[in-house]
DNA sequence: TGTACATCAGTGAACGCGCGTTCACTGATGTAC
DNA sequence: TGTACATCAGTGAACGCGCGTTCACTGATGTAC
C-alpha cells in the first residue's frame, strides 16, 4: 500500500463516516476501522482530528472553486460587458458543485455541511480555515450577484444572500435523509439532481422578491 | 433551592451551551457548573443527557406549538371556509416564534440553531422525539401550506417547505453573527423584526416560484 | 559490487483525560399513630 | 404531643469506557562510497 492509498482511503472513510454522522460523532477508531488502515496513520498523515476535517473539506472545496472561478472567467472572456443572470450565476454555481461531487454521494453533504459549521460556529478551526483559503471564491460569488441584482439594497442583498445559502446549506447537508422521507411518504426517489433542480428555481425567485 | 429552581437552572444552562457549541461538544460539567448545581442533578432530574436535549426542546416547542395551533383554530373558526395564504401563514408562524422567545431577545436565535443543530447532527433520538412529540403542529402546518400552494406537486412542496425552514434556521441561529457584519460592512442597525421582515417576502416568492 | 546508513510509511500498545453515569449517602420535610 | 418512619431533592466521590494522541518500534526502499 502506498501512502497515497492509505491517505486516500482515511479520507474516502472519513468523508463518509462525517456525512452519516457528523464530526464530533465519528471516532478516528471508526474512520480507520471503515478504512481498513492503522489508528496511528491518522496522526501520522494529517497530524490531528481537526486537521483530518480540514483536508476532507480542502479536497472539497480545491477543485469546486477552482472550477467555479474557471466557469466564470471563461464567461467573462467570451462576454466582456455581459452580466449573468442570477439564473446563471445559480447554474455555475451547481455545475462545480455537482462536478466536483460526481462519483461520490455524500461528497455534496459533507461539503455542505461543513459550510453551516463554520458559519454558524462563532470561533473554530474549521471558520478561520476556511475564511483564509477561500475567502476570494466568497467574495467573487458575492460581486456577481450584486451585479445580477442592482435594484436591491446592499443590506437586503446581504441578508437575501445569506437566506439562499441556508436553504441551499441546511437541505443538501442533511439530503441522505430528507431524501429517505420523500421515499417514504410520497414512493418517488429523488437524484441529487432532482433536489438541485428544485433549489434553483425557489432560490432564484426568492432573491428576486418583491 | 426548589426543584423548579434547580431543573430550571439546568434547562437554561444547557439551552445556552448546546446553541454555542452544539450537543456533543457539551458536557454535563459544563453545564452544572454554569447553572451552579450538582453534577449528578441532571441524571437525578432527567435521567440522562438524551432526555436534558429533548426536554430543552419541549420547553420551547409546546408552548410554539400551542401558540400556532390557537392562531389557526381561531381564524378557521372566524373564517370555517377561507384559506390561509402563504403569507399569512409565514405570519402566524413568526408570532408564535417571537411570541414564545419573547423575554429572552436571544432565545429565538438559540432554539433555531438547537433545531438546525437537531437535523444535521447526528441525534437520531432528537429526531424521533420531535416526531413523535410535535407530529400534530408539523402536519397541521404542512396542511395549511399545501392548501396555500394547490398547483403544487407534493414532492416539490416538500423540499419548498424546508429550503423556507433551512433559510430561517440557518440565518435566525447566527442572527447575531449577520447582524454584526451588516452593522459593521453597511453601517447599518437591523432588529429581530427587520431580519424576519426580509426574511417573509423571500420565503413566500420562493415557494410560489415558477 | 557489497556494506552501512538514512529515510519514511506504517504499526501495536499504551497513555492520560474527560466523559456520562452510578451509588451510597445527607438532611429537610411530610405523615402516621 | 412526641416518636418513628417515609419521601425526596440534592451531594460527593468514584466507576468504567472510549476518546485523541504518543512513542518506540518494524521493515521496506533509497543512497553513499
Amino acid at each position: 500500500m502506498t501512502q497515497n492509498d492509505t491517505v486516500t482511503r482515511i479520507l474516502d472513510a472519513a468523508q463518509e463516516l462525517f456525512a452519516e454522522q457528523g464530526f464530533a460523532e465519528t471516532s478516528l477508531r471508526s474512520i480507520t476501522a471503515k478504512a481498513g488502515v492503522n489508528l496511528a496513520a491518522v496522526n501520522y498523515h494529517f497530524g490531528s482530528k481537526k486537521e483530518l476535517i480540514q483536508a476532507v473539506f480542502a479536497r472539497f472545496l480545491g477543485p469546486f472553486g477552482r472550477m467555479l472561478e474557471a466557469s466564470v472567467d471563461q464567461y467573462e472572456h467570451q462576454n466582456p460587458e455581459g452580466v449573468l443572470s442570477v439564473e446563471e450565476i445559480l447554474r455555475f454555481v451547481a455545475r462545480a458543485l455537482t462536478g466536483v461531487s460526481e462519483g461520490d454521494r455524500h461528497k455534496l453533504a459533507i461539503f455542505m455541511r461543513l459550510a453551516g459549521l463554520a458559519y454558524n460556529q462563532g470561533q473554530g478551526h474549521l471558520r478561520k480555515f476556511l475564511q483564509s483559503e477561500y475567502r476570494g471564491v466568497f467574495f467573487r460569488l458575492m460581486g456577481l450577484i450584486a451585479k445580477a441584482t442592482p435594484d436591491l439594497q446592499p443590506v437586503e442583498r446581504f441578508w437575501r444572500f445569506h437566506f439562499m445559502l441556508g436553504a441551499a446549506a441546511f437541505t443538501l447537508s442533511s439530503m441522505e435523509h430528507l431524501r429517505a422521507i420523500v421515499e417514504h411518504d410520497f414512493d418517488t426517489v429523488c437524484t441529487e439532481g432532482d433536489v438541485i433542480g428544485f433549489l434553483m428555481p425557489f432560490l432564484a425567485a426568492g432573491i428576486r422578491a418583491k
